[in-house]
DNA sequence: AACTTTGGCAACCGCCCGACG
DNA sequence: CCGTCGGGCGGTTGCCAAAGT
């Protein structure tokens, strides 16, 4: 037997508000507040609502200093960030982002911000690429050599088809926090993001994959078999209490951060996970790390993760 | 012009968690 | 300690408009 549910269904309205809803539910709670009790406000004002339906209506779009749609590139920045450190947890990231509702976000992440960064593009955005692509090549004399030059479909390249166009529009930037082989790669993520991160026990965005010193015996004579360790760079978080750095072996990542229920199933393909596009190490790392910091040492990345396999950094 | 497909977004559903008796 | 309740949250659905054929 279930839960009671909150409101009698049968006789609660459903469906969109019309602005005398609105109007009834703002003036009450600019009034007299929620009362505390979201259950009960409907029938207090005369409402034919369910209270978790008026809580949302006021939460996403009655409040006051909502903010809708026009995100901007810093707000694409900071959403990105927190979704690698921290998953869907909407809530909490929308709490960075002063006037903007979890609801909002999660939308723009579903519906846009995904495809942006991962490549399926809109029809509007595909005309406009396509413009722009036209333009430079009218604009420059060899443009169909350099087409050429970078492989396609059935070009010498070898690697599937897979436009991203997360570098071409520099909408994000690197993968702040990440080291790879003693570089540290953008730096410029917020401080303020990198404290929250860390408060909430996020570890990937500072994990140093590398290989660990010594081989344990389980692993002597192939050592190739042995998963990535990851270094926690703490030395940036004074307030967290921990100073220098731990390592730990990756697979106890999970349980060293076992908040972390983060679904990382659009960055799959940074894993060789790819629903229908697997992908390897040295086609990802120039979207990992469009200054292509990365991309010159995809091979030893390559060694160092087995990037065929899911590199588990504490994130399922 | 008509029909189909796709995208965007508001709203709902149901689960989880903490407060409280 | 346990059960109940309300709040909060993330996932999903459904509708409508825009875009494509």
């Amino acid at each position: 037997m279930g839960r009671a549910p909150c409101c009698d269904k049968a006789s609660v309205k459903k469906g969109p508000w019309s602005p005398e809803e609105d109007a009834k539910l703002k003036s009450y709670i600019e009034q007299n507040g929620t009362g505390g009790n979201w259950i009960a406000l409907p029938q207090k004002i005369g409402l034919k609502r369910c209270g978790k339906s008026c809580r949302l209506r006021w939460l996403n779009y009655l409040r006051p200093n909502i903010k809708h749609g026009g995100f901007s590139e810093e707000e694409d920045r900071i959403i990105l960030s927190l979704y690698i450190s921290i998953g869907s947890r909407w809530s909490i990231i929308a709490a960075q982002l002063p006037g903007r509702t979890d609801n909002d976000i999660k939308n723009y992440w579903n519906t846009r911000l995904k495809k942006k960064l991962f490549g399926k593009q809109s029809r509007k955005d595909q005309r406009q690429q396509q413009q722009q692509q036209f333009l430079r090549q009218a604009t420059t004399s060899d443009g169909m050599k350099q087409e050429a030059a970078t492989g396609d479909v059935n070009g010498s390249s070898g690697l599937p088809a897979v436009t991203y166009n997360w570098h071409q529009q520099a909408i994000v930037g690197p993968v702040p926090g990440m080291m790879m082989e003693g570089h540290r790669i953008g730096d410029e993520v917020d401080e303020s993001i990198r404290k929250l991160i860390y408060k909430l026990g996020g570890a990937s965005p500072f994990a140093t994959l590398q290989v660990p010193q010594r081989v344990p015996p389980m692993y002597e004579g192939s050592p190739s078999l042995m998963p990535p360790s990851c270094t926690v760079d703490t030395t940036s978080l004074n307030e967290g209490g921990m100073q220098g750095s731990i390592t730990l072996p990756a697979l106890e990542l999970d349980q060293s951060f076992h908040f972390n229920q983060v679904k990382l199933d659009s960055l799959d393909c940074f894993f060789g996970m790819g629903t229908d596009q697997s992908m390897r190490w040295s086609e990802v790392s120039p979207l990992v790390c469009p200054n292509n910091t990365v991309a010159s040492s995809s091979q030893g990345m390559q060694q160092y993760c087995h990037v065929d396999e899911p590199v588990n950094l504490g994130m399922k």
